[in-house]
RNA sequence: GCGCCGGUAGCUCAGUCCGGAUAGAGCGGGGGACUUCUAAUCCUCAGGCCGCAGGUUCGAAUCCUGCCCGGCGCGCCA
């Protein structure tokens, strides 16, 4: 990467030029910036204004003695020392030619770093299967789901797992409510609990088992509840995933609460944390110490009642994740259990973890709205906008494309009127569009009988027009885009450099014609052509979010 | 009351981690560009006490302190 080389090269004139200017100890690495304005050159440095400080003289002066001490390089047409300090760097276009052949030879894997085997398992989604994903789901599913494509493009070896707690008391009032709508379908009318869940698909769920399991309502109480309890949560779990499916989104593995339990491994959890003095019994519960962690209050493991908390079992939960070799943990969270993260990293500290390796990321709440007006929510009286409904009034390139456009810990507002726009509103078509066009040119290109010659004979030189080099040097930031978001845990980034990226081709566009009678003028753009559409696609590719070959214009769209 | 997250152009948001030069983009508003590879596009103009007040620094949207406003959370709920 041009950025690397440009620092190295910092570093060698800094170093050089350290003695004579009587610094001694550790030297900074440079830092190297693309100035705002282009009288400020390609690239910048402002290590002189760093080091200055640290000895008697003014920053002009040593960035002077700093540029004196640079080694000769190629792509360096000029370098020259400005306002306080900074050093401005020219370059011939050269490097940028370069960035297309790199392209070229690396296609879908450019601008994504080197596999390796550090191992990350990302946690998502995990909601209970109580009943279908709602919209309220659509964030923490898309950013998930984009975490885990960005942190594989920089190079982690990453699974996505999917955790839910098929035990406890939300479970037990969903089992009743299916339950006694089971049994009214039966011949025996049972009202559903008051604390259950009402939505239509609880009476869904009660015909569906009435038909294929008639059986079931011979049973004793306890075992017939049993039995329609996991009967109707393996179908609402089916249903999650087939949803989950038509967003682009897919685990590689989903781990229940009650097999943990089945296995014991929750006992052998708490089990620990008391042979290790970090629990203890009080008021007739068990107790872990997670104020010794950091946390306010300690917090319980297992009730009053004899049964273990959602907590209890994340305990367990994390031996597990921990015994099956990853280097890394990534917890996706909703705002409302940021009050949860010191407990659990405390958990795996006092479990013997590196606490460093449990991460959780948070993300703020979405408020969605139709035609300005909030969309009104409640699981539990069924009035929800189902994740279903979103995906097909919006389509899901469009909803994942949105809830990835702001910062992971903005509250966002998403209009479902307005996304299903396809208007100027709606920057997915603009950037779908942006790689449409490119496949368009290309197809062109092949109509008019023109034959892409190999990158190796064609005059790349002969890229120099503003439109041009601007476009290229959006596909020279694109690696460094990629590890910068993997690294902030940002895919917002990466839909923000598909806008930029899309953006420049559009100016392209407009000022540039690709096929035309000039051969060496065509090979050269269709190349850039090429290379734009490769990195559009990977960059939508992280967003899970498709790149089209072709979009027909819709009635009505200016 | 305590904790976390926001507060940047009329609106929605980048930029804050790791301080740099004249703070960016889209939408909306004004004005332009289609006999040309898709006008779902492009060009141009207007629009800013970067919530407020101090502090640190050669330099602060960015770091520190206090405050104001909004969201979320705050012992055996999930």
């Amino acid at each position: 990467m041009i950025e690397d080389d440009l620092r190295g090269w910092f570093r060698s004139g800094l170093e050089a030029a350290a003695p004579e200017l009587g610094l001694d100890g550790e030297l900074p690495e440079p830092e190297v910036m693309e100035p705002r304005q282009k009288e400020h050159g390609d690239f910048a440095t402002n290590v002189a204004l760093e080091v200055a400080s640290r000895i008697a003289a003014s920053s002009r002066t040593v960035a002077e003695a700093i540029v004196a001490a640079l080694p000769p390089a190629a792509f360096v047409r000029k370098v020259e020392v400005a306002g306080p300090g900074f050093i401005n760097v020219f370059l011939t276009e050269g490097w940028l030619h370069d960035v297309l052949r790199r392209i070229a030879a690396e296609g879908a894997s450019y601008g994504t770093a080197p596999r390796t085997e550090q191992r990350v398992q990302v946690e998502f989604v995990s909601a209970n299967p109580t009943g279908p994903l709602h919209v309220g789901h659509a964030r923490n599913a898309v950013l998930g789901d984009a975490l885990a494509r960005l942190l594989d493009a920089a190079g982690w070896t990453v699974e996505r797992e999917y955790y839910y707690n098929d035990a406890g008391g939300q479970m037990d009032r969903f089992g009743a409510s299916v339950d006694a709508s089971y049994l009214s379908h039966l011949g025996r009318p049972t009202d559903i609990p008051e604390d259950g869940y009402h939505g239509a698909y609880i009476d869904e769920l009660g015909r569906e088992l009435a038909v294929e399991e008639p059986g079931w309502a011979a049973l004793p109480d306890e075992e017939r509840l049993a039995a329609v309890r996991g009967a109707a949560a393996a179908r609402v779990l089916g249903w999650i995933d087939a949803t989950l499916a038509r967003f682009n989104v897919r685990f590689d593995s989903h781990v229940s609460e009650a097999a943990l339990d089945r296995k014991g491994e929750i006992a052998q959890a708490i089990d620990q944390l008391r042979a290790s003095g970090n629990a203890y019994e009080a008021e007739g519960a068990v107790w872990f110490r997670s104020t010794a962690f950091g946390d306010d209050k300690d917090r319980v493991l297992v009730r009053s009642d004899g049964r273990h908390t959602y907590f209890g079992a994340d305990c367990a939960y994390l031996i597990d994740k921990f015994d099956r070799g990853f280097d890394h943990l990534i917890y996706v969270w909703g705002a409302d259990h940021h009050g949860d993260i010191a407990r659990v990293r405390g958990a795996a500290q006092a479990l013997g973890f590196e606490p460093g390796a449990v991460e959780i990321v948070i993300h703020q709440w979405v408020s969605f709205l139709r035609g300005g007006e909030p969309v009104p929510m409640s699981k539990r009286a069924g009035t929800f906008v189902s994740l279903d409904e979103l995906i097909d009034e919006v389509g899901a390139d469009a909803a994942r494309f949105h809830l990835l456009l702001f910062g992971n810990d903005h509250t966002m507002r998403f209009d479902i009127e307005t996304v299903r726009q396809r208007s100027m509103d709606n920057p997915v078509y603009y950037v779908q569009y942006g790689h449409a066009r490119i496949a368009s040119i290309l197809r062109t290109a092949k109509e008019a009988g023109v034959v892409l010659q190999p990158i190796g004979t064609v005059d790349l030189a002969i890229l120099v027009e503003p439109a041009e080099t601007e476009l290229l040097k959006a596909l020279a930031e694109v690696p460094a885009v990629i590890a910068k978001a993997a690294a902030l845990r940002a895919p917002h980034r990466v839909a923000h450099a598909s806008q930029d990226l899309a953006a420049r081709f559009h100016r392209f566009y407009t000022e540039c014609r690709v096929v035309s009678d000039d051969s060496a003028r065509t090979q050269a753009r269709l190349w850039l052509c090429r290379a734009s559409g490769s990195v559009l696609a990977n960059l939508l590719g992280i967003l899970g979010v498709s790149a089209p070959e072709r979009m027909d214009r819709v009635e009505g769209s200016t």
